[in-house]
DNA sequence: TGCCAGGCCTTCC
DNA sequence: GGAAGGCATGGC
């Protein structure tokens, strides 16, 4: 058990629970159990005081303080936000204590492939599908957790298999895209010294990775907080609280608005109006 | 039953 | 170049 003291503005419900990840398990005791790359690591976070276990504690501090964005100055950028549009404001506090998790860009690409016309409920079923089919079985405090597979298993996964996995249409999506990674034409590390412009484009040359899936990977694995994914419930918010209608006077509105923290800004609409 | 869910691709004007 | 239609699946 690793134990970390003083850490603010985190709120563990906020952040597993905003559809950031896909991949988690809530306990009796209010912790969280989260399936990441290599492990299962449980959180429980009481008094400022952040208590982490895992099955495989080698550097579990490090790789726990980067998932959770833990060093990142929170308070600067809402503040940030909460000055340029008084109309977030109850955003910004009913999603108080919500990171940003930086994901694992692979799994984040097949999650939000999966994410387009579907539901959360259904996505995270199909992704856990997919792992226990294919992925590493772990144990942990005697339960069975299956790690999300690997790319040498990904790439023998059939368009059936993916089927069965209930993911729908998006099976010839996947297929291709892990294809791509493979032999490179899809490079998933490049994306990091990008820009967000040109990681947009490179994204959406692929089947299947639209605007707002290549938005979701880009904030979600890559940290790019300039890039802002617009959904339905992001559109219904902008819609009822603001009257914008439509994905480019939304665009332009937090473009203009929000600038380099669009993408947190979108994610506290996204909570509040699916979650609030 | 019909509509919707962290949309995108193809087809048709 | 923009608008419509189709798409797997499951919950409500």
């Amino acid at each position: 058990m690793l134990v970390l003291k003083n850490i603010c503005n985190l709120n563990l419900e906020n952040t597993i629970t905003c559809g950031q990840i896909f991949r988690f398990y809530k306990e009796e005791d209010d912790s969280y159990t989260i399936v990441i790359t290599d492990r299962v690591i449980n959180l429980k976070y009481v008094d400022n005081i952040l208590y982490i276990d895992s099955n495989n504690l080698d550097n579990l501090e490090p790789i726990v303080k980067e998932y959770l964005d833990l060093d990142r100055d929170y308070e600067f950028i809402i503040n940030k936000i909460r000055k340029k549009d008084n109309k977030i404001s109850s955003c910004l506090d009913y999603s108080i204590g919500l990171k940003m998790i930086k994901q694992d860009p692979l799994e984040c690409i097949v999650s939000y492939i999966i994410s387009q016309n579907n539901s959360v409920r259904n996505i995270s079923n199909s992704l856990n599908l997919i792992s226990e089919r294919y992925g590493e079985k772990v144990v942990f405090r005697d339960k069975s957790y299956f790690l999300f597979p690997t790319l040498d298993k990904l790439k023998n996964i059939s368009m059936e298999g993916f089927r069965e996995c209930k993911v729908g249409f998006r099976d010839k999506y996947l297929v291709n895209i892990i294809e791509s990674i493979c032999n490179n034409e899809l490079n998933i590390e490049k994306i990091y010294s990008m820009d967000s412009k040109e990681s947009l484009e490179y994204l959406m040359n692929f089947k299947g990775i639209g605007m707002k899936v290549a938005s979701c990977i880009l904030l979600f694995a890559y940290q790019k907080f300039d890039v802002y994914p617009i959904d339905t419930w992001v559109k219904k918010f902008m819609e009822n609280e603001y009257g914008i209608v439509g994905e480019e006077n939304i665009r332009k509105y937090c473009f203009e608005t929000y600038g380099k923290y669009s993408g947190l800004a979108i994610q506290y609409m996204f909570n509040t109006k699916r979650n609030g």
